[in-house]
DNA sequence: AAACCGGGGCC
DNA sequence: GGCCCAGGTTT
């Protein structure tokens, strides 16, 4: 595109984003802790969903010492039904490091940004450019759906090998002057105008200076490779109760669902596990010897690369100590007890079972 | 480069 | 049921 017609570009964009942006939570500061914290949460997640998670976070964890200082038990229940839970230690980890190692005051440069853990290219941007004023263009998958209309871009999306493609179509368009202002424009325009299914084409400030909306074509890009199905995935968990309480264990800090607090369960191959099959396992996943579990019913979750059917049984302790195997800690809890601990998505879709083995409604949603 | 990592809303 | 979302880390 050319000097002018991209300044005029430039100059559209930011005149509707200043006339039309929304007035979003963390909008309103200039704390580059805030700012973060919002990237962070930002991540493959909707502005909508991030809201109430934000203020939450932002009212108990007002300052980056306070989030430094915080455990990290305390930050997962704030983060529990966000999803990406490694974003929540990763984030705590940081603050860690920011309060250590740079006074409590994050860097302004992009590539010392990038060192910190949770902080990748697009949050070294975003925070580069919206807190400090930085010429670092952001290239989200908003950005990337209106660059591949804009010039038409053939490469796809969803495409590793054609990041740069994007980064580089980004960085030849940011308006360098007012970085911050211009990166946030483009993904509200990705957002509201540009997007997905049903673009509104008729209102877009930069219509004019769009190849494919010029050639008709807007249906067709972005392109995009074709994905893959996710395999199911069978499981079993089991409610343990023991008089009015019931077992409770958490998981590893690193991987899938890291440091989140679940019932006894695992993956299991074949049609269907025999009541006798299922107080081996508990006996193999606690150490419990328990009453003959009797399933309570099932539940279905899907996963980024893979979808769970999950039966819940529940049984009555017998005898035993416990010996985890894989896992980290465990409590008897009593129901009420249920909305201290962050649980994950499966566990609290089973929590509205109603139970036969003496514990009824055994979890308490938020 | 590909796999892994959540959850929700939309069509 | 597939697609998409203010992506980053690990292998």
């Amino acid at each position: 595109m050319e000097k002018q017609a991209l300044e005029k570009l430039r100059h559209a964009l930011l005149a509707w984003y200043a006339a039309e942006n929304r007035r979003l939570p963390w909008r309103q500061s200039s704390d580059p802790y805030a700012i973060w914290v919002s990237e962070i949460m930002l991540q493959q997640t909707r502005v909508e969903t991030v809201i109430p998670y934000y203020q939450r976070f932002l009212g108990r964890f007002p300052q980056i010492h306070t989030l430094a200082r915080a455990d990290l038990e305390t930050v997962l229940k704030l983060w529990e039904g966000l999803g990406y839970y490694a974003r929540a230690r990763n984030l705590h980890k940081a603050a860690g490091i920011v309060c250590r190692e740079h006074g409590g005051r994050l860097p302004e440069d992009p590539e010392q940004l990038r060192r910190l853990p949770g902080i990748g290219d697009y949050i070294a941007a975003a925070l580069a450019s919206i807190a400090f004023g930085r010429p670092a263009a952001v290239v989200d998958g908003n950005v990337k759906r209106v660059l591949a209309r804009l010039f038409m871009e053939k490469a796809a999306v969803n495409d590793s090998a054609a990041k740069q493609r994007f980064m580089r179509l980004a960085d030849e368009i940011l308006d360098r002057h007012n970085p911050g202002q211009f990166n946030q424009a483009m993904m509200e325009l990705g957002q509201r105008i540009c997007t997905p299914r049903n673009p509104v084409c008729p209102v877009c400030p930069i219509q004019a200076f769009c190849r494919a909306f010029q050639e008709q074509s807007v249906a067709d890009f972005p392109r995009r490779l074709p994905s893959k199905i996710p395999p199911l995935r069978k499981m079993v968990f089991v409610l343990i109760a023991r008089e009015d309480r019931f077992l409770i264990i958490r998981r590893p800090n690193q991987g899938l669902l890291g440091g989140l607090w679940e019932l006894p369960g695992q993956e299991f191959q074949g049609r269907k596990i025999s009541p006798e099959k299922m107080a081996e396992s508990v006996r193999g996943l606690t150490g419990l010897i328990v009453t003959t579990p009797k399933l309570l019913g099932n539940v279905r979750h899907a996963y980024t690369h893979f979808r769970v059917s999950a039966d819940l049984y529940c049984c009555r302790y017998l005898e035993g100590r416990i010996v985890l195997a894989g896992h980290t800690a465990y409590q008897w809890i009593h129901p009420d007890e249920s909305s201290r601990y962050a649980f994950h998505k499966l566990i609290h879709k089973m929590g509205g079972m109603v139970t036969e083995c003496g514990i009824t409604k055994f979890f308490i949603n938020r």
